[in-house]
RNA sequence: GCUGUUGUAGCUCAGUGGUAGAGCACGUCCUUGGUAAGGACGAGGUCGAGGGUUCAAAUCCCUCCAACAGCUCCA
């Protein structure tokens, strides 16, 4: 969802390349650290055990991985957690064995008899069963590379190691999940059984790393989410669309004038745009029907449908019509983009296409229409259009996540329009203000990607010194940011380079927020223009920017890098006043109403509950400041002031309170 | 979408074929207190949905829905 709209075409070509080709080097692999190493042997010694309880099992990958290993296999019988203590019984008694990891140079030759009769990645020549995943593996070994296996005990696996020297070290063990996964990573290659373990050098380092986990459990978004009354999500109204609860609202709603009146300082102008719009709008960006698999089904004109229904068409019929486009358009739009965009096969007859609606998908043929709604002078470049826009993507089920991946959401888009010297500028400035949206939010372990094109490949559009200039102001832009950032030939998007900003959360979890990307394409598609000095008609520059991917990511990201302590500003319940015992009502009742009226989210727990209990709920629901007020208060005319995190505050006036809250709102002060 | 796990009160969960449970939250009452839980009583459920097995199903079986973990994906 960071990725604000970029155009279609050529799918295919923008497919990541399949794992195998990266193909570690003898050299890479040898640089192993030696948690890794004894995690790659815990691996062996986990498909050793498994081999003993199932002997049919077939191996393919078993790597070490961040916090662990996994081993994808082949087998009958299906594994469960409730596996898991057997396994790691059997584990524990060949880490008892302590066997030793022999390293074996064979030849190709030798290897492929091995795997034949199932003795490689087995425990025992196996009959009937040869290694099918190991024969393949040996194929792709390039020639003259050394062929190299490891044996611990009975077990012989095709590995280039390296490994531990015993299984006696690999004793601080403990399988995690079961999983499927397919053969190299590949959809349509075979589906495999993988189980996830983790492994440590001693058991307290083991016993921290799930300490650490349950830690991390406790800062989930969508636990505090529940929780701090944030947002709901419901079974009713579907899978991963957001129901903002008044707490989550007030949130988003503070999130978005902090942002609106950065944009307003950096003089971009705010524009509303509808959640529909026609298919045909989508056929001229080229989002349909080429992205149709990751969008809401699209909404039919209701005469359309009559007529179509007259005519007893199915559903599938009608689905082929609307994905259809006219062959005037086609033609339109392969001039346009300078080459073959639109292949013929989804050209329909006139007479039998049909029209409709789509939910957005995307903010940008909205943006550019409105661009393009008026004559533009050179004199008005830069135009910055940005709107907090709401959009919907069919995710995949298994793909949404509380508020982190979701089917409708609402990105802080802007669109810039600009010639192409203005690009370098308009970039550094998107950057910027990226920066400082995210310094102010106190979130600062990020790294920026900036995303290249790959000089050898075709699959890029454009002329090689709009690429040239644009990359190198995409790359100084990175460059003064004073964050870590790396180029990735390849990674640009097939119409321009882009920069993205990634966020490491506290579990760990990278999360892709902001994104600017330099695009060439889509004015070429909308045939936009300005006059430029020369009274001459020139296409402008686009450049797609969402600073923080979407209100409803950077919500999620947001509660658990603060782990429910949101900072005054943000917090949907700043002040609570708690009262010691009825004789203060009118007191409280007066401090609450000047609270209020300095602009505070204040509210008022008189409750008979003692004092000591609202203080526990005050600190459960992550109220920043609680003020007690009993007799002494009254008498003296001043507050108790407790903050959550920094605990008693001792007494102040309520003049001066005040002062200082507000200040700290006012600054959004972390 | 794929594999696995889970679904019982608003929340967290117990309940292995025989009359639906606990704690918290909620409501009423008592208590009027000093920095993380005062007490009593009460209300609250078609056990995710649908089908099947059985004299009998929250419990066993099937299908669907949803959540979670991982895989694949993310314009």
């Amino acid at each position: 969802m960071s990725e604000p709209c970029t155009p279609p075409i050529l799918r295919q070509n923008a497919r990541p390349i399949p794992m195998s080709t990266e193909r570690k080097t003898l050299d890479q692999r040898a640089q192993m650290s030696d948690i890794e190493r004894l995690r790659h042997s815990c691996a062996h010694i986990m498909a050793t055990a498994i081999l003993r309880l199932w002997p049919d099992a077939q191996f393919a990958y078993g790597p070490p991985i961040e916090n662990g290993f996994y081993y994808d296999f082949q087998m009958q019988h299906r594994i469960t957690p409730d596996d898991f203590e057997k396994i790691e019984a059997e584990m524990k008694k060949i880490s008892k064995e302590n066997q030793k990891f022999e390293w074996k140079g064979i030849s190709r030759e030798e290897a492929k008899a091995m795997a034949e009769s199932g003795r490689l990645g087995g425990l025992s020549e196996r009959p009937g069963n040869p290694s099918i995943f190991k024969l393949d593996l040996i194929d792709k070994i390039p020639e003259g590379e050394q062929i190299s296996c490891f044996q611990n005990g009975d077990f012989i696996d095709l590995c280039a190691g390296p490994h531990v020297g015993y299984s006696g070290k690999c004793k601080h063990v403990k399988l995690t999940s079961v999983s499927a996964s397919f053969y190299m990573g590949d959809e349509t290659k075979a589906s495999l059984q993988r189980v996830y373990g983790t492994a440590f050098e001693s058991k307290e380092e083991l016993e921290a790393h799930f300490v650490r986990l349950e830690e991390a459990k406790k800062r989930d978004h969508r636990k505090l989410g529940k929780e701090l009354k944030l947002f709901h999500i419901d079974e009713d109204v579907g899978q991963g669309l957001i129901l903002w609860t008044p707490n989550g609202a007030i949130l988003r709603q503070e999130l978005q004038n902090f942002i609106s009146e950065e944009l307003r300082k950096q003089g971009y102008s705010q524009v509303f745009t509808p959640h529909i719009g026609k298919l045909a709008l989508y056929k001229t960006s080229g989002h349909f029907p080429y992205y149709k698999d990751s969008q809401f089904a699209a909404i039919v004109e209701n005469d359309d449908l009559a007529k179509v229904i007259h005519e007893g068409c199915g559903c599938g019929e009608v689905m082929a019509r609307l994905g259809g486009i006219s062959a005037k358009l086609r033609q339109q739009l392969n001039d346009r983009a300078g080459k073959e965009v639109v292949s013929e096969e989804n050209v329909l007859p006139d007479d039998q296409l049909l029209d409709g609606f789509m939910l957005k998908p995307m903010n940008c043929p909205h943006h550019i229409k409105i661009f393009d709604s008026q004559p533009r002078s050179y004199r008005e470049l830069p135009v910055r259009l940005a709107e907090f826009g709401t959009v919907y993507r069919w995710e995949q089920s298994g793909e949404l996540n509380g508020l982190t991946r979701v089917r409708g959401f609402t990105q802080d888009d802007a669109h810039l329009f600009c010639t192409e010297d203005q690009v370098a500028a308009e970039v550094l400035g998107c950057l910027s203000l990226v920066k400082i949206v995210l310094n102010t939010l106190g979130m600062t372990d990020y790294r920026v990607r900036v995303g290249l094109r790959d000089p050898d490949s075709s699959k890029f559009t454009g002329n090689p010194e709009q690429w040239d200039k644009a990359e190198d102001a995409c790359r100084a832009a990175a460059a003064t940011l004073g964050v870590p950032f790396t180029e990735e030939p390849g990674e640009a998007a097939f119409y321009g380079p882009k920069i993205d900003f990634v966020i490491k959360d506290v579990i760990g979890r990278e999360w892709q927020l902001g994104t600017v990307q330099v695009d060439y394409v889509l004015p070429v598609r909308f045939d936009l223009s300005y006059i430029g000095s020369d009274n001459k008609s020139h296409r402008p520059v686009m450049i797609h920017r969402a600073h923080l991917g979407s209100m409803e990511r950077l919500c999620g990201v947001l509660i658990e890098h603060f782990a429910g302590h949101f900072p005054t500003w943000l917090a949907p319940e700043q002040v609570r006043i708690l009262t010691i015992s009825e004789k203060v009502d009118a007191f409280a009742d007066e401090i609450f109403a000047q609270l209020k009226a300095a602009g505070l989210r204040v509210t008022l727990n008189q409750d008979a509950d003692k004092i000591g209990a609202k203080i526990r709920n005050a600190q459960l629901d992550k109220v920043p400041y609680m003020l007690v007020l009993g007799e002494k208060e009254a008498a003296a005319g001043g507050v108790s002031v407790r903050h959550a995190k920094r605990g008693d505050l001792g007494v102040r006036s309520i003049a001066e309170f005040l002062a200082e809250v507000t200040a700290e709102v006012r600054e959004r002060k972390m």
